[in-house]
DNA sequence: AACTCCTCCAACCGCACTCCC
DNA sequence: AGGGAGTGCGGTTGGAGGAGT
């Protein structure tokens, strides 16, 4: 097991940093910025090699990062990035302002990973409990979407819909589809498509997928991976979408929609809201801001088990309003 | 109190890539 | 072209500290 290159060149402290050498590495960056690191420990006058404090630097003196857990918000981020990206931290970590790919991909490692495995274990249990009741045809909300443009390789640069109330980039539409598909382009396409996405606004009556009033009956089996997520919900209902795989074309399990509503576009379902609260809260720890405790009214009946409950993708366009 | 087990996360390691000579 | 240095990234490890017995 050697060392890097850098680290064979002279004696090098390993393991956990003191105090002391984490001031002499801020001291020095803060007055003379990293160059080039390997130059770092000789110039800060650490007995550490260049890498590791890079390393230290990037994950843990940065005056730019976000200490702390991460809020449910940022969870349902990472786990939809990750179902979009795998194991790509780096770039996941690019849509996290303040946290860095090691802290996702520990957070993911330890906390998000295990629950997901739980929660499929007990969405296997639900799809006997609860069959699905929609018609094959009900699928035709996927068939008419499209994904006009690929993914790039590499991700624009970094958004978050979560942060200053707003939608960041993402420009308001005037359909709630379409919302949803210019936040696609927008998010992932660094050249927008001049010509949004066809969606139909009515289907054909017999496809018409349950009104929302049925919505405790019918219960969306499939995966987290497949998990519609919105947030801010509190304040205001802001949904959030994330595109599907171009490629191979997407299918009822693997291309994910829903309604999308943005401020004075109206409001979630307050089931909705329940059930994304619900497995959020799975994920609230304690540094969460996120308060459980004003629930939006309403005169439903409760669910029938406990637990996060995924959203059926064949939800109507207006579904909620 | 003492011990074991478990979880979390900071840090390390090796590989791949880019840049420069 | 090719080799070395520097950097970035993802997988893995090890230890601190909490939970359980």
């Amino acid at each position: 097991m050697g060392h890097h290159t850098c680290c064979n060149k002279q004696k090098v402290k390993r393991g956990l940093w003191s105090p002391e050498e984490d001031e002499k590495l801020i001291n020095y960056i803060s007055a003379y910025g990293h160059g080039c690191w390997s130059a770092v420990p000789r110039l800060a006058g650490l007995q550490r090699c260049g890498k590791s404090c890079r390393l230290r630097w990037i994950n843990y003196l940065r005056p730019d990062l976000k200490r702390g857990s991460f809020s449910p918000p940022e969870a349902a981020l990472i786990i939809e990035l990750h179902r979009i990206l795998g194991n790509r931290w780096a770039q996941i970590a690019k849509h996290l302002p303040g946290r860095t790919d090691n802290e996702v991909k520990n957070f993911w490692n330890s906390s998000i990973k295990k629950k997901l495995l739980q929660q499929q274990a007990a969405n296997q249990n639900l799809i006997h409990q609860y069959p699905l009741k929609f018609s094959p045809n009900q699928n035709y909300y996927y068939n008419q979407i499209q994904i006009q443009n690929p993914l790039p390789i590499n991700p624009p640069p970094p958004i978050n819909p979560f942060q200053g109330g707003g939608l960041g980039p993402i420009e308001p539409a005037p359909a709630v589809h379409n919302n949803m598909m210019m936040m696609m382009n927008n998010v992932y396409n660094p050249n927008p498509n001049p010509n949004p996405i066809q969606i139909p606004i009515q289907p054909p009556v017999d496809d018409l997928p349950p009104t929302w009033p049925d919505y405790n009956e019918n219960y969306f089996e499939n995966d987290i991976n497949n998990f519609m997520f919105s947030f801010n919900n509190h304040e205001k209902a802001k949904g959030i979408l994330f595109g599907a795989p171009p490629s191979p074309a997407p299918t009822p399990q693997d291309q994910v929609f829903g309604p999308f509503t943005a401020a004075g576009e109206g409001s979630l379902h307050p089931n909705h809201i329940n059930h994304i609260e619900s497995l959020m809260g799975s994920f609230a720890s304690g540094a969460s801001s996120s308060s459980s405790s004003s629930q939006p009214g309403n005169s439903l009946a409760p669910l029938p088990f406990s637990g996060p409950v995924f959203l059926n993708p064949s939800l109507p366009p207006n579904w909620g309003r």
